[in-house]
DNA sequence: GTATGACTTGATCAAGTGATCAAATCATGC
DNA sequence: GCATGATTTGATCACTTGATCAAGTCATAC
């Protein structure tokens, strides 16, 4: 039993493990992690009671592999993104802010359905600080992010050194709370547009800094 | 079998009941509601199995319990602030953050353990639109709650109104996050105070809407 | 003290749970 | 064709789950 877990980018076929990570992602999106059961992810994926656990050994190893499908292609957005800040003369704040939602928004936009419960999913895992995605993180994200803090300080030296890691919680807690309910809510977002929330969350967080 | 639910001021005994609500309050905080068993939740308490059925009747009439424990009195503070608010001849919208954020900060720093607990389960139902805590929040909430968007409009003139729903919600989720997380997070908060980070979050958020 | 109603116990039920595995099926190169 | 390995099936294990209930305990009023 090969067990394909730790496969970063296993580009081959696989239709029945991505039909699996795809229907996980989202049930777990929709329910939390521990709260729905690996029988009922193997029947909505319609096969048998064994394959989930064939392809995944345990339901750690599914959240694993639904997290390193995605983080990949999005943190490759991202790192773009800092290092073009970096290599830039002046960085102001607004720049920096929108290197962190739009590529979250676009991967939204590319994805539809299965990018929102991505986003929603990595979002609840954020907010429990939950072991698998702060392991992740670390393997895939600080790459690039440890650039961040330095960026704000550039964008913005009225503000404290030992402030600014706080503020950019705020701002990551914010974003990925909005963008990952940008969907479902029920009235939240009435009145207007999908493209305009995004902007204006890219000013409500960038006027947080403090222009 | 008299079924102690739909209680609201129910200032009585009641010692197995209120243990229970305190326990699974945080249970729930902590993994979600629909991750917790509720015979794990009667076995923390040290009762039998029986016991958490009696009183609340399932998990739902648990979870209701819960919220209208607290919400009242949280209610209270919060319509106090928006009272004084309305009467002021001029409002900032600091004074409008600060309205919304601390009668969440001292229900907290007040009941310490157990109000974290409450914020943090709020914060997810919030996250979560779950179905039952906008039952509770119609319920409770709407007393005064449908001054505030008039009360930032006062507060910045120069918002199109059609936007104020959407930087209220902003607002919220990035007060409830944040508050929830400052416990339990693990590094995200090293460096700075308790104290602060509450006036860092009222100065984020004033400054978001735009002074 | 005893009767009444509130509360608690612990056994029990049917259904659901994660996990395991031999057997069956499928795909592929030879 | 057929051999090999990857995948899928469906039965099965021991265990947990939400719920129910008769029986027992407790508190209080009378």
């Amino acid at each position: 039993m090969p067990l394909n877990m730790n496969k970063t980018a296993d580009s081959s076929e696989h239709k029945t493990r991505d039909k699996i990570l795809t229907i996980a992602e989202q049930m777990f999106a929709d329910k939390g992690v521990d709260a729905v059961s690996l029988r009922g992810i193997n029947a909505a994926c319609g096969v048998s009671p064994g394959v989930l656990h064939y392809h995944f050994g345990n339901r750690e190893g599914l959240l694993i592999g639904i997290l390193q499908r995605r983080m990949d292609p999005l943190m490759a957005l991202r790192r773009e993104r800092i290092m073009a800040l970096m290599d830039s003369e002046t960085v102001s704040i607004e720049q920096v802010v929108r290197m962190l939602v739009e590529p979250l928004a676009s991967f939204i936009d590319e994805d539809g359905q299965g990018g929102r419960a991505y986003i929603k999913l990595i979002s609840r895992l954020y907010a429990d600080n939950h072991p698998v995605f702060e392991q992740i993180s670390r393997q895939y994200i600080e790459q690039g992010n440890h650039h961040i803090p330095g960026l704000i300080a550039r964008a913005c030296p009225h503000i404290a050194a030992e402030q600014i890691p706080v503020l950019l919680g705020f701002c990551n807690t914010c974003m990925l709370q909005t963008l990952a309910q940008q969907d479902g809510g029920p009235k939240h977002w009435q009145g207007t547009e999908q493209g305009s929330e995004v902007e204006l969350l890219i000013k409500f967080l960038s006027q947080g800094f403090g222009q």
